[in-house]
DNA sequence: GAACAGATTTGAACGTGTTCGAAATCCGCG
DNA sequence: CGCGGATTTCGAACACGTTCAAATCTGTTC
């Protein structure tokens, strides 16, 4: 449960904390820079970026819990206010580490695939570059994942707010699944389903290794090695005829439980 | 994610919050009353039964992050400093909550189990009373999910402080699967780590009804009624020789993953 | 009952994330 | 330049969970 994707951009790049879109001050009706990407022209846009990156150096320094908003607003030299005025909340200075952590993995992740065939392989290496770009913010992430756990939280990898992530996540693991060996036999049922199955398994590992407190997290490394070997071996298992109503009514449940947004509430 | 017994007991029952344990106030030798139970006999019991009370209460009323450590210090008529004198902190009075659940679900399952011998059947009914126990606390729990999400939290259900919870909840699903009528049948190696799996399933059940906001949890009701059934056939189809090997190494990985307690980290 | 020790209780104070009204600044226009 | 409205910035203040040194209570010993 960790990544964001620097999509959600629509929303708030550009300046305008939550407070600035709905209360008492006027809501901003585009941003001034690009619609894409913020572009650090304006005044406003430089402000807004020392702020995020004073905020994210920080974190990476001192942890999560031990940088105080004041500290951040102190050493970006603005005030605590100018600080909201950009960011919603402490957490809404947070989703740049996912949306780097996000990108690198999409950055690196063909390279450490090329030459590999076998979808084993290929998840595990899948796994393994992830925890190596993610290694570093590991004390950070634990102490993060108590946020991404609310389900209110925009951070949650179940959120509204985190579709784009989990669909660019999702589309990740169909190009890791479409590069092996494995793919052109597999059951079709399956293998529509297995992306989403995949990314479902990637949030346990992550959940795992959120968890784990060995050194280097090498028992999360350990566990992603022997546990994915179960996993390709029951891909390759799911071809057998006792299985197939199985695999059936999996991807049944999965449609109608896991990939539909959840309405209701709010009100 | 949520229960915890009346266990733990030996190490807070009959007051003396941590700092009081560990810290500059001369540490408890043993509590006042038996040791099972507090036993509201002394006035340093009344009190601590007092705030206990009294803070389940408002969390009920107003939910938990609307509850204030004042408003509650208030309302039980003692002081601030009093409530963290017995109550490390704020998490910590939401054990009762965890008690009290998980007590009743103990106390009512055995009722509805009776003459029901089909494990997909005894699974659904386990699931469904402890549903029909916790929906009072459906929008509760969820605030406090994500603290309970916590890996550094004692509410955690992989704490230390929590295993006793976790044992007594794995002791209950080696009492559904006893029951069952394919309890016989059983794969023997599956059937010793199958209370372990079936507890890993409740969690992650548990997981979908927090995020569940369909009312009354009726999403997380459907779904626990057809994801069981998959449960269940998976547990029938084990005696298949093509799943052996499987099962072999599944076994393996939860001993070595799952259940070995996580030391590191802490010092 | 006086004195002592430990258990209990108090409430002010601290550090935190966050809010808010107002001041400062910016920018286009006359 | 001066004006007006919006944007940006400020920092005091708020509410919260938590801590702490001191005050009070309670039981035990002489």
């Amino acid at each position: 449960m960790s990544e964001q994707p620097e999509a959600g951009a629509g929303e708030r790049v550009g300046g305008g904390a939550d407070r600035a879109a709905g209360g008492s001050v006027r809501t901003r009706i585009s941003p001034p820079g690009a619609e894409t990407k913020p572009a650090a022209h304006t005044k406003s846009e430089q402000t807004r970026a020392s702020i995020l990156d004073t905020a994210l150096r920080l974190f990476r320094e001192r942890g999560y819990d031990r940088t105080t908003m004041r500290a951040i607003a102190e050493a970006a030299g603005v005030s605590v206010g100018n600080a909201y005025y950009y960011f919603a909340s402490k957490e809404h200075l947070v989703q740049g580490f996912y949306d780097q952590i996000a990108e690198e993995h999409r950055t690196q992740l063909p390279q450490a695939l090329s030459g590999r065939t076998e979808l084993g392989d290929r998840l595990v290496t899948t796994l393994q570059v992830w925890m190596d770009i993610a290694g570093p913010y590991h004390e950070f992430a634990a102490q993060l994942f108590k946020n991404a756990a609310d389900p209110q939280s925009p951070l949650s990898p179940f959120s509204a707010e985190s579709e784009p992530a989990r669909d660019a996540m999702i589309e990740l693991y169909q190009t890791v699944l479409a590069g092996s060996d494995a793919s052109a036999k597999l059951d079709k049922e399956l293998a529509v389903m297995l992306p989403e199955l995949l990314w479902l398994y990637h949030m346990g590992i992550v959940l795992y290794w959120v968890y784990d407190r060995s050194p280097n997290a090498e028992r999360t490394a350990r566990l992603v090695a022997r546990a994915t070997a179960v996993v390709a071996r029951l891909v390759a298992l799911s071809r057998f005829k006792v299985l197939r109503p199985l695999v059936r009514e999996a991807k049944a449940l999965l449609s109608e439980f896991v990939l539909v947004p959840q309405e209701g509430g709010e009100g």
